[in-house]
DNA sequence: ATGAAAGCGCTAACAT
DNA sequence: ATGTTAGCGCTTTCAT
């Protein structure tokens, strides 16, 4: 910048007000200054702005599970709540700092103004990891596992109530959750259906604890039909991936779906509507619940106040 | 840290060399620090810490595409790549700052000692603008792609050549190939594909044009098959997901997979596996491909040679 | 409309 | 084994 000022014949800090727009310098100055950077290739050193500034302008995204093959299948929300995240911290001038929750720890946190937590963990363990990090935090999930800390999720519970009045409307009785109840959100689904349920006189027959996976929800009902224990009608499952592995399982077995087993699936992924049959499932906008974890997120860093918010979700009727 | 030290009573370069573990300072004395620094909470301030050092222990990672609820399906390649980019990245130390192409303006370069891109673009586009902004480069995708900047990519030829015999082992003679050739990967297999299906006596009767998804491929099948001015049997599609859309425009207009018609994906997702018929489609490792990149991208940033690497892939025989 | 001085928190180089 | 000095590149405050 002291090179830059010499070239313009000016000071420093009319070098620094001239590239950040400031209305205070002559607009010939700044525009023969500006494109005097450009022509030499110049470029602002953040580390030292925000040295100065006392900030980072950079957002930790923590994402709880380890990226592998197997996961953007299963569970698409990474990719997708980080495009609405992405869009809306972009506009504010944030970058976007990427981590595995196990790679996180609070001695070397990265030089970040604040934490997106995408997932809340089995029994809440990432929350209340992050929350010792004594940053601002906000988390994608369930307000149950926030523990005092913002959230923003889907409604999980009404999602649960719409499977099953989906299964009620279908005359099922006798439904099977697929889930594991000790994240959050997965255990506000099976409230909600559980609830809706037996408001209806239908029973929650078995709510089976499994993975994210199509072969973990195809091994369950595997399972569950050989052992021939329980009668059941209909099934909701906690990802359209594990719907479908239960409706292979199904299938194999000479189960028709949706005659015998009716089966409503979470997430609305497009491999949904082209599986056959193309499934029933409840639609949640991770789009929107991304740009409103930045937003909210933003809030807090700049000493605001935010509140959790709880996004609806929508029933995708379809053919299973 | 002037503060600890003066709480320690020492001063602040014997601070900043206990926290990083010199062996320069008394092992008691360092123990001693360390404990009263997490005892106050106190976070080393990485901004000053880049100032001083005149780096950024940073990297970025620019995503070609916007990311989406579509694009995860089609193309789970971000997030697969990422894991073993984070891998060797934070092992390192370094962290990843992750953006979207359409982000990225030389002006406003974020803080990083260099950019790993995945997806070199249509026309090689994304390459030839990141090579401007002058920070080291390394890149997914294809060497014609590179524009001269290092590549680590899958040996997409390969994959073509693998699956021309595997067509041609069913006795295949005519082929068609779903793919858009503007992206050097893509076009990689089809000159693969081509040269192989050549040497066995048989023909790339028609390359079409298409997007990545289950309806792009399901469309160009669709209208191929409504035109009927191609006799074929055999088809090489570009992903997983379209080859999936291929078969069910296929089996919708009563055309048999692979008894008429046989298919060959690329990448073996998750789902290959579950699709009715199994998809016999070519594997590419992206974890390791994440490994490359950033131990590569390390390597130019300390000043050392690195250079392009080409890994191989796997046919995987399946029902298709 | 422009400039001079000071300092953000850290560490390399050079003492002691 | 520990300390002193200086400066990384920027912006705020207070002049002019």
């Amino acid at each position: 910048m002291a090179d830059l000022a010499a070239l313009a014949g000016v000071s420093k800090i009319t070098i620094s007000r001239a590239l950040r727009g400031s209305e205070a310098v002559h607009p010939e100055t700044r525009e023969r200054i500006k494109s005097l950077a450009r022509e030499h290739g110049y470029r602002l050193n953040l580390s030292a702005r925000n040295l100065r500034l006392q900030r980072n302008a950079m957002v930790a995204v923590v994402v709880e599970m380890q990226p592998s093959v197997e996961r953007p299948m299963s569970e698409p929300y990474p990719l997708a709540l980080l495009g609405g995240i992405s869009q809306e911290l972009t506009s504010a001038e944030y970058s976007i700092l990427l981590m595995a929750m196990h790679e996180l720890s609070p001695e070397r946190l990265p030089p970040v103004d604040g934490v997106i937590l995408l997932g809340q963990g089995e029994a809440d363990e990432a929350t209340v990891r992050i929350r010792e990090l004594g940053v601002p935090v906000v988390s994608w999930g369930a307000l149950r596992s926030g523990h005092g800390s913002l959230v923003v999720g889907s409604d999980n519970a009404r999602g649960g109530e719409l499977a099953a009045e989906r299964l009620l409307s279908l005359g099922r009785r006798r439904v099977v959750y697929l889930g594991n109840t000790r994240f959050g959100e997965i255990a506000d689904r099976c409230d909600g259906l559980k609830a809706r349920l037996e408001a209806g006189g239908a029973t929650l027959v078995e709510c089976l604890d499994g993975g994210f996976t199509f072969l973990t929800g195809a091994n369950a009902i595997r399972t569950l039909l050989s052992a021939g224990t329980h009668h059941f009608d209909g099934i909701f499952a906690c990802s359209d991936l594990v719907a479908m592995g239960a409706i292979r399982a199904l299938t194999d077995a000479g189960v028709d779906v949706p005659g015998d087993v009716a089966v409503v699936g979470f997430d609305d992924t497009p491999m949904a509507s082209y599986f056959v049959p193309a499934l029933t499932t409840i639609r949640q906008d991770w789009h929107h619940g991304g740009l409103l974890l930045a937003r909210k997120l933003l809030s807090l860093v700049q000493g605001e106040a935010a509140q959790s918010e709880i996004m609806p979700v929508n029933l995708i009727v379809r053919s299973s």
